[in-house]
DNA sequence: CAAGTACTACGTATAAATACGTAGTACTTT
DNA sequence: AAAGTACTACGTATTTATACGTAGTACTTG
């Protein structure tokens, strides 16, 4: 098995000492570098190409922040994987780090098997996501699938799913078998509902709070 | 430390039994029912009530499913909990599961251990979803936030934004100081462009591309 | 049985969007 | 220099959507 080469970006020496403890037992790893800025973290993969496989990223740290510098990476240092160690749990920090190209997500509150876990994960391409930022995730993502599927009935959610697909009242009314008046007014009844003001709000909040499809 | 009352739903004999091995060295679970199928396990919560903890639901099973039966549950029995346990990781079954009510969804493939910390967490309330689970739903979650066509001028972008939000052409024209009849060109070009007939239709092709936020 | 809600539907009127054509300025690319 | 694109803007006409009022039938719930 080959040597998983790793660089530690994180702005506190306590914590990096603390991985550096935490991996000490595992041969088959190998901290080949440090950084404590987004900034020294590309100035070294520039100045070394094809000599680290993982960084592992801190995100808050000065100069240049650890979502940027992974944005970097991925674009251009495409053979380094990024596995993002934070403190942060929160949604926003999961969301842009997960975007900017990071394949996993663990917490500092990690112990060392979830650690080595996940690098072990990221080092072979798998995602990796320690739990509280699994559970973060998926309650944000159902959080927008429930809420107020309730408030509308089945006939508007029917009338609206066909007005999403860029039907006009009448032909709604074609394909419901009812007049094109009334899907006016099941129109109506909905934007009042949902307490917007037109077609295009209408649209966006039934797409946003998943009414429709 | 409180016995946690389980009740195993599949209708596989031999996933049972695995199960009932998997499960005997941990003297802290009791498995005091079975069924093979959703219907048994809403009829033997009916007749005993406050006699389970939590259920391990499968998800495919005869006459009743396992997402029908944990919608039951959730409504009708608000103490018992619902954990699912199945082979599938597809996404819409994951959501299912999850939108009746189930809190934690792991995989037949676990090992003992992980079904144990589910188990637990589940009993006390807490979520659990086993690794596959979370790859995959934060997969289709980030999924939907990338890929951007930038078929779309600055400027169109500028203006179907507003329009997403509810304003009129005559009120984006004012807020980006421009003719009322420029946003119409506008957005008569924006419909062309994506191929789209009206203002539904438009709003729901830029919320699914993510042209607009 | 009274009240509420869902679904249906029309009348009248105005506001907004869509269709199609035209066109100037500025900037970039070939 | 020519061609393309982005951004701007108006004219004319038609189609849709929105606003507000009204109302009957059917079903559910207190």
């Amino acid at each position: 098995m080959k040597t998983i080469k790793l660089l530690l970006a994180d702005d506190h020496l306590i914590i990096r000492d603390g991985i550096k403890l935490m991996l000490k037992k595992s041969p088959e790893f190998a901290i080949i570098a440090e950084a404590s800025d987004g900034k020294e973290v590309l100035s070294y993969l520039k100045a070394n190409p094809n000599k680290v496989d993982i960084v592992l990223m801190d995100i808050n740290m000065p100069e240049m922040n650890g979502i940027e510098a992974t944005q970097h990476i991925t674009e251009n240092f495409k053979n380094v994987k990024v596995l993002a160690l934070t403190m942060h749990a929160e949604e926003t920090y999961i969301t842009s780090m997960l975007k900017a190209g990071a394949l996993g997500y663990i917490l500092k509150e990690s112990g060392s098997n979830e650690l080595i876990t996940a690098i072990k994960s990221v080092a072979i391409g798998q995602k990796y996501y320690s739990n509280e930022v699994s559970v973060t995730m998926i309650n944000s993502l159902m959080s927008n699938k429930n809420p107020k599927s309730a408030v509308l009935s089945d006939r508007e959610t029917e009338v609206l799913t066909h007005i999403a697909s860029g039907s006009t009242n009448k032909e709604v009314g074609e394909m419901l078998s009812i007049s094109g008046r009334t899907v006016e007014t099941h129109r109506r009844n909905i934007l009042a509902k949902l307490e917007v003001r037109n077609t295009a709000e209408m649209i966006r909040y039934a797409l946003k709070n998943n009414l429709v499809a």
